[in-house]
DNA sequence: TCCCAAATCTGAAACGTTACAGGTAGGCTA
DNA sequence: TAGCCTACCTGTAACGTTTCAGATTTGGGA
């Protein structure tokens, strides 16, 4: 008979005594050691090659499985000594719950679904989200699966998928519009959810934004500061995304109070191809109304636009200045250098996380709403 | 008594003849509209807030709850008529199978995962592989989830966690080693996956990798037909990184079959940081014994290449040649102009999640390695 | 007319977990 | 001593699916 290795003589024998009860182990349905009756008990390795479950606990801890359950999460009518004993045991034979199991009996998924646009990719942003969600996530039990869709879809199609399979417990979504009904339909359904972007429709929710505005405005006022007066944006996306009006309400705060003017830049927004923004880039600084100041929201069509600059005869720093958003370091070590602000992705990754974590453990919405401010690094200052 | 609706008469008869067995509603727990005893049926909409089980389609087609899973799936002792019956069913109360019961009954997760590290970002690289993967799987029940390990940590410690809790049907892992430990366990438990990268360790798996022997060996090539001679190149990773063996494969040959001599750069590979490769770059390109033509292989780390070669006073072009793998296109545009190669990996992410499937459908190892080969753009010529 | 095989269909059991509704033992009060 | 309360533990059922081992029906051959 196997010595009860490291959980000491009492449980052998309390396992003894359970065992003598007539029929429980194969009730229990245990495998035994081969020929004669003796199960393996006691020994704390992860014996068979199955994976350990409750009944395996209970067994080796001659305790109902019921009492195992809730030993493991701590739940009051358990007495202590119970509670460290099969915990240890969880440990020691390297229990882990069965989420299939979790997730039908109780209906928590434990997946926190990040739903992204797969056309629109601003350098470094999806990767860093994802790395920033899941520094987060990696301390706790949830799973980070990732729903994409094409831009030219239903936006709400993933959202609904979710919903109606139950696939999550909580949604991170970026690309807010103003009128959100991902928003109003997740709120409707009570399904925790995040955003990467504000909204304007009365409904709080946790949300976190860089403060897109304040970046128009800070750059605007440094180009200002050059001497520029003609200024021009690269603006995010289509107006319907919200952080486009942050954008230009930032821009034309900052135009007035300097008293420049504006040059429009159009046909033309951070989700276009970067060979259709260097060209029309191109067009644009030949013209002879041409901007001598631009702002950009995005390092790679920050690229993209001092190309077109260029082929125009223009010069960085000369003719032009130009300020860009960068959410990588890339853009800082760019030439010609350009002044660029830093948007932390990673940060507003883990900021996500954490926001649909704490709104799924029941916390209110609007303490969970967070706004990370631009961090210039001008290199030529 | 409500018709029908959309079933014809004869599955309303049989569900009534099934009905008219005494308790049958009782035991199928259904929902019946409130105060007299005919249930809900044969109407097409979804009825009922809950999501519909097999339960629900079972007692709408007046079947067993067996009969329609198989029904669902085509199995051939079921009749055509019933197939097409319960699928028609299945289809208009938008029924999905409930993945927690599916995975707690058969060990199916109908889950991918993605293994990352979350330090070394070349750019474009992971947004492009998970859009790439989702795109395939988009079209099948399986799941993206993205499972990111530290580069400190130990690489093989998420592939243990997903093989022991079965978190995951199949992996996709990118960096390998000739000798991979996470290719031998994952064979040696028989769990599908495919790597973005080759082993050399003789053992079959599903591959898929780009050529970086032929990336290298046309960069120098090109390098040589610019009447450069001193070349050198910064290479992939550590050396205990397969693709590094490529390159340098590559590197040699073309240097060799050229006469050409090449300089060594040390200390700097593509996953230190930008800063760090400017001012290495600096110092290199300072020395007497500074390269004319350089290979680089990874957007970014180029980016910051330039950056060091034009601090030390040198011009792309001029005094030295610049040659560049990129993954997204933003080195197309930037100046001064590079020679760059491109590498899809959209493509092998689409690639890979193909080959896990196909692993995961049975299909034999050696017929899922695929290898793609260096697109030039050559802006200058 | 009867019987057998093929063609369809069926309920029960099981996967691992948690919720529910108890059960038992021991100590305290009356 | 009985009765009751508390502390601790228990078995059963259920979540939705598939597998197993039949059950029923149908049709054809004898």
């Amino acid at each position: 008979m196997p010595p009860a290795k490291k959980f000491g003589l009492q449980y052998f024998c309390k396992t003894i005594q359970i065992l003598s009860k007539e029929g429980l182990n194969s009730r229990l349905n245990m495998k035994t050691t081969e020929g004669d009756q003796k199960p393996v008990i006691g020994t704390a390795e992860p014996v068979e090659g199955e994976r350990p479950t409750l009944k395996t606990i209970a067994f080796m801890a001659g305790l109902g499985v019921t009492t195992v359950s809730r030993a493991l999460k701590d739940a009051p009518e358990i007495g202590q000594a119970t509670k460290n004993r099969v915990q240890l045991i969880a440990k020691q034979i390297g229990y882990r719950p069965n989420r299939a199991g979790v997730r039908l009996r109780t209906g928590k998924t434990n997946v926190i679904s990040l739903v992204l646009n797969a056309q629109s990719e601003i350098m470094g942003l999806t990767s860093n989200m994802v790395y920033g969600i899941s520094e987060v996530l990696s301390e706790t039990p949830y799973h980070l699966t990732v729903t994409p869709y094409s831009v030219k879809n239903d936006p709400m199609q993933p959202i609904r998928y979710i919903v109606e399979t139950g696939s999550a417990d909580g949604i991170i979504m970026s690309r807010t519009e103003p009128n959100d009904p991902r928003v109003r339909y997740l709120t409707e359904h009570g399904i925790p959810f995040a955003t990467h972007g504000r909204t304007e429709m009365g409904i709080e929710h946790p949300f976190h934004d860089f403060d897109n505005e304040a970046f128009a405005y800070l750059s605007v006022k440094s180009l200002l500061a050059r001497g520029r007066r003609r200024i021009a944006m690269l603006a995010g996306p289509s107006p319907s995304v919200t952080y486009y009006r942050h954008l230009h309400r930032g821009f034309s705060r900052a135009v007035e109070e300097g008293g420049a003017s504006t040059v429009a830049v159009s046909d033309i927004d951070v989700d276009t191809s970067l060979g259709r923004i260097r060209n029309r880039m191109e067009e644009i600084m030949s013209a002879s109304n041409r901007p001598d100041g631009i702002v950009c929201c995005s390092g790679s069509a920050a690229i993209a636009l001092v190309a077109g600059i260029e082929a125009a005869g223009l010069k960085i720093g000369g003719d032009v200045d130009l300020v860009s958003k960068q959410s990588t370091d890339v853009l800082q070590w760019f030439r010609p250098q350009i002044i660029v602000f830093n948007e932390d992705v990673r940060h507003a990754g883990r900021e996500l996380a954490r926001a649909v974590l704490r709104r799924i453990a029941g916390v209110d919405a609007r303490e969970l709403q967070s706004l990370s401010y631009p961090d210039e690094h001008d290199l030529r200052s």
